[in-house]
DNA sequence: TGATTGGTCCTTTTT
DNA sequence: GGACCAATCA
């Protein structure tokens, strides 16, 4: 029996439903119903006779694979084994692969470690081989680890990945370099496998067992991708290796709204799935039913001014709805108490659980949590730090994996760190005597101090049971408990409530490695309780996927937005762009940008200004309003569009922020900083940043030039275009 | 020798 | 607020 889906699709996503053989690459467009359209191609195949268990699903988030298999069986009906479709993050059904079979060239009980076990064990690294000591610029371990990973990911020589996005470490390129194969045989040696290892492991298993493969292929007859564009090329040939080359595969993808290649995601691979899968359909969906025309004029004008062309046509028939507004607070401290005032607002209109927050990184929000925390608005952050990193989880957690892997190193010295007179070097000596069985150094300790022989002692009455992950962590927090309250005196009782939390997120297991590979790999929810409606926090990165009636970005600045780190290259650049696309995309109804005109810096006691966006100045006047905060408190409206739409005519050039001009003359041309080779200084253009000056020469091939409304820049030679000779000589 | 303390710098995004 | 280092303390 199948059902006629015609009602409640249009053409496009009909096709792909119904297009369930061979390979097919959707191109969803944002808010064009996607998530909508895999929904029915789920119910679509299992009322076709498939069985559940022979699809694979594979998204970004657990939650959102949990999310389409619920919304399936509502259209379904329950009771047709949806539950059995294999579903969630590559990095999960890696590790649930993987459990069962071990890899060639790994250990058979394997770990999964996550970013900060994997920093520890760079530092472990360091120390051994004494790199960097004593020298102060010699890079920390996480930005070790950033390269080391980007190389993997991109599938680029370290050193090419150095000489590209971080050319000031080419000097350590060696020390680098071992670093990153002595992490990677101390990870083999304890069978430890960071979020990279997973994806490789997996496709050296797969092909290094002809058998294995055979039967994984013919175990999923139907492979589903959703956000392709943000795969890299390793999960791309895993699809290929799991699908094989004519298999029922089906991609879904937004080339403009990729936005994860810092990772190591490769567009590339959205365009290149026609060539890799011959004869693969491709459907496109334009329409969008998400947002209103006035905010999906705004976003359309967002890619308009790309470098890169994206060709992007969305269209709605949602005529109405307010035009976006431009919100200028006179400061990122003002504009907290402003974004709290515009939530207690839309309250009126939404429920809470309709509105969000959006910004570019994590800390951005810290000012705005305290505001709502005073007028009491509940909310629920996502990205940023994870709560499995703070200190506390990650004390009581090292407890829970010494258990499991003794030579987990980096969670003994957690464990240990706190008994007084035990530094790194002692706790170094206590591990090794212990696992070598030394007891003579190991007792004259415990007789010393005797909170070792309570450590040493519980870990034993812990490890002659086999308690259930829920048990175990009860055990541990009773245990752990006095010290936190020593350690945090101030805030303790908010730490025991995250403790809580990690109590009922373990109630929910029965094993311990799949505890401890969840806590990793996906953002586990404590169960029990229906969650409340209430107002989203959240990186840009971590909304993907997700809508609101209303949505205020914050912070949307130079140097905040595009972030400082993305300007060296133009690629990073336009990643940015199409980070405030997602964002703004994410809008139903209305849509708020909020652009401070003032930073304040810490530690300075100071407020400094701050220029908007290039993102911001580029969007023609006519596509959204302006209003800015007043010295009186309130809001006052100083652009605006009372009409939408007015023909976009004599686009009004970005307004340059008109200067207290004390001096009109020289105001303008700045005064010409000095120059180590005169005879190279002169303009240059570059595709972002626009014509510039040469201030100085960074041997051996970079530039510092100073592009007005963008600031000083270094810049590789290759980025920019020299200002001819000529040019010069009439200057 | 190794632990502790105080000062300085930086602070993106995620599996 | 944390990571890291140098100086100081036991």
């Amino acid at each position: 029996m199948t059902r006629d889906f015609s009602s409640s699709l249009n053409p496009s996503q009909l096709e792909a439903v119904y297009a369930t053989e061979g390979p097919v690459l959707v191109i969803a467009g944002a808010g064009s119903g996607k998530t909508r359209t895999i929904v029915y191609r789920l119910a679509h195949l299992v009322e076709q006779g498939v069985s559940p268990s022979s699809i694979l699903l594979l998204t970004f988030t657990r939650k959102a694979s949990q999310e389409m298999l619920q919304r399936a069986a509502d259209l379904l009906g329950e009771g047709r084994g949806l539950a059995r479709v294999q579903g969630g993050t590559f990095h999960a059904f890696a590790y649930g692969m993987l459990r069962r079979h071990t890899p060639p060239g790994w250990p058979d009980r394997l770990t999964v470690i996550d970013r900060s076990d994997a920093e520890s064990l760079i530092r472990e690294a360091k120390a051994e081989l004494g790199f960097g000591k004593g020298d102060r610029s010699f890079p920390k371990a996480s930005t070790i680890l950033d390269n080391v990973s980007k190389s993997r990911n991109k599938e680029f020589a370290l050193r090419d990945i150095l000489s590209n996005e971080s050319f000031h470490l080419l000097p350590y390129a060696d020390e680098i370099e071992t670093l990153g194969d002595t992490y990677d045989r101390k990870k083999r040696a304890c069978g430890m496998l960071d979020y990279d290892d997973l994806l490789f492991a997996l496709e050296t298993l797969l092909r290094s067992d002809e058998e294995l493969l055979t039967n994984v292929r013919r175990r999923f007859e139907h492979v589903m991708v959703d956000e392709y564009q943000d795969t890299n090329l390793v999960q791309a040939r895993l699809v290929e290796l799991i699908a094989g080359k004519g298999g029922n595969v089906m991609a879904v993808g937004d080339d403009a709204q990729s936005i994860y290649s810092f990772r190591g995601a490769n567009v590339q691979n959205i365009l290149s799935f026609p060539q890799v899968f011959p004869g693969a359909r491709t459907i496109r969906l334009e329409r969008n039913y998400r947002s209103t025309q006035p905010i999906l004029g705004f976003t359309n004008q967002i890619l308009a001014q790309s470098r890169l062309l994206f060709e992007k046509k969305l269209w709605t028939e949602d005529e109405g709805g307010p035009t976006p507004q431009i919100i200028r607070p006179l400061s990122d401290l003002s504009q907290a108490r402003l974004v709290a005032g515009k939530i207690v607002e839309l309250r009126k209109e939404h429920p809470p659980g309709e509105i969000a927050v959006l910004f570019r990184a994590g800390y951005q929000s810290y000012h705005l949590e305290v505001e709502l925390n005073k007028l009491g608005i509940r909310f629920a952050k996502f990205g940023g730090l994870k709560y499995t990193e703070a200190a506390h989880i990650k004390d009581v957690l090292s407890f829970v994996r010494i258990l499991r892997n003794p030579s987990d190193t980096p969670s003994w010295h957690r464990v240990l760190a706190p008994i007084k007179g035990v530094g790194p070097k002692t706790s170094a000596r206590l591990v090794t005597s212990l696992l070598s069985g030394d007891r003579e150094y190991v007792d004259s300790w415990r007789k010393k101090r005797p909170e070792l022989d309570a450590l040493l002692g519980f870990l034993d009455e812990l490890r002659s049971r086999e308690y259930s992950p829920g048990t175990l962590l009860e055990q541990i927090v009773k245990f752990y408990t006095p010290q936190l309250e020593e350690r945090y005196p101030d805030d303790y009782p908010r730490r025991e409530a995250g403790l809580e939390e990690l109590l009922q997120i373990a109630a929910g297991y029965k094993e311990l490695d799949l505890f401890l590979a969840d806590l990793s790999l996906e953002n586990p929810e404590p169960r029990g309780g229906e969650r409340e409606e209430v107002v989203t926090l959240s990186t840009i990165h971590s909304s993907k996927g997700l809508e609101w009636n209303a949505v205020c970005i914050i912070d949307l600045i130079e140097d905040r937005f595009p972030s400082r780190h993305a300007m060296n290259r133009v690629e990073e650049f336009e990643e940015e762009r199409r980070l405030l696309y997602v964002a703004c995309t994410r809008a139903r109804k209305y849509l708020a940008l909020f652009v401070p005109k003032a930073v304040y810096r810490r530690g300075k006691e100071t407020t400094e200004p701050a220029t908007a966006s290039p993102f911001v100045r580029e969007i023609p006047g006519e596509y959204y309003e302006e209003w800015q905060e007043n010295y009186t408190g309130g809001l006052s409206q100083t652009k605006g569009a009372p009409e939408y739409r007015r023909p976009p005519s004599a686009l009004n050039p970005p307004q340059q922020r008109t200067k207290p001009s004390g001096t009109p003359g020289a105001a303008a041309s700045a005064p010409p900083p000095p120059a180590p080779d005169p005879s190279t200084m002169g303009f240059c253009n570059h595709k972002v940043f626009g014509r510039g000056k040469i201030v100085a020469v960074i041997p051996p091939d970079k530039y510092r030039v100073n592009f007005p409304g963008f600031g000083l820049k270094v810049i590789l030679a290759q980025y920019l275009e020299m200002e001819g000779e000529q040019g010069r000589q009439s200057g």
